[in-house]
DNA sequence: GTTGTAGTGCACTCTTGAGTGCAGAAGACG
DNA sequence: CGTCTTCTGCACTCAAGAGTGCACTACAAC
């Protein structure tokens, strides 16, 4: 305790950047080897950072994981929220719901997310929490925010949607389901375009069952 | 080569009860723990084996995981066949299609599937070639099925499908994607009741988007 | 500048776990 | 029966990797 104030955000410099070159180091190494095969050494070498320095600033790995890893859900939700926007403000339903839809694939299946994904369904035995976490945080919410906007929709009568929670189930599965399930196998990403593709047939598909008409 | 004929199944019936009862120790452990983190010391002791026995029959590790894994593609790969039975032969689709739901559902979600594509998941960049072939042999061979069912409806006039391929997917996924992708997170599985209604509901939903009339 | 805290390098300990060697017991097979 | 193979138990080697101790340097704050 050697801060001038009380705050947490007084720290040492040196520790703040310690402490950001490592996580960004380990969370890079956690996502390609996963916690057991990770190694220490090797995020610190990478970090330019003794591993000392790891040690006093984590002092264990499972601890530099957990950290670590909640920078990326922290991201995670940042994104699920920006995508979030907002769904059934105008009228023209198909294309509010094309567009949603383009883009959940796109956020979803073009970024880190995935590997996140692979790292949290292979660590979920050893950290179910944080698996839990994730679910809550990220998909939770997109889907949470999805059900709103159908609903908005449905309460100006332009889709019939009796059940708001399982329609949006319905709506990101159509939409990204195969492929996202397929990415989880795979070891390079899909293609931007057939994932574009199938993005607005699925949504093609949603509207089908669920326009009012 | 001591075997009186030239097959290789006139083996030594020891070495092929302890292939046995090794290979199911050792793919409940690597379902549990991962590659890295199974441990051959408590493989071997709850095989009831002595771990040189081990080495004697797999030669290493690495080998041990491929071929435990393989006869586990192999139980995957059965279980893939059973479920494609026949879609398409009778006049009742929604039944049909309501059926084959609920039995999908079912199958992927009650069983070991969702414990062996967390392990295949995690185990996706030591191991490629394991998730891509378990991905062509289980999922693959469903879709496929299923993509044939849906061809069949479609000449029978029963169901519009113009790709039957895409159809499938949206099939698949409307009917389980929501609970598959939860339980890959989630320590424990989903209730069946819970299971068999989504998949119901989203058989309606599919006959809502696909149906001629 | 002085003082305190953080970071460095490096050698070190300890544990875990893969894989081996061997001598003897137990089972297969003629 | 005798012979050959496999299985066992156990002690062992070897490597990797987590975490520590320490003397020293470098930077931050006053």
């Amino acid at each position: 305790m050697s801060s001038t104030k009380g705050g947490a955000e007084g720290l040492d410099p040196r520790v703040a950047r310690s402490r950001a070159v490592i996580v960004t180091a380990a969370t890079e190494h956690f996502l390609r080897n996963g916690y057991v095969g990770a190694n220490v050494d090797e995020i610190a070498a990478e970090a330019r950072v003794s591993k000392r320095t790891i040690y006093n600033v984590f002092g264990a790995k499972e601890q530099l994981f957990r950290e670590s890893l909640g920078e990326a859900l922290a991201t995670a939700e940042r994104f699920s929220r920006q995508l979030s926007v907002e769904l059934g403000t105008t009228d023209d339903v198909a294309a509010e719901v094309r567009d949603a839809a383009t883009r959940l694939a796109a956020t979803v299946l073009g970024g880190p997310v995935v590997r996140l994904r692979r790292l949290l369904i292979g660590e979920a035995e050893r950290f179910p929490d944080l698996a839990e976490d994730y679910y809550a945080r990220a998909p939770g919410r997109v889907m949470a925010s999805l059900a709103d906007g159908l609903r908005r929709f449905h309460e100006r009568g332009l889709l019939r949607i009796p059940d708001p929670d399982l329609a949006a189930e319905h709506f990101a599965f159509l939409v990204m389901g195969a492929p996202l399930d397929r990415a989880l196998f795979a070891t390079e990403p899909p293609a931007a375009e057939e994932v574009a593709a199938r993005a607005v047939a699925g949504a093609e598909v949603f509207l089908r069952a669920y326009l009012s008409a």
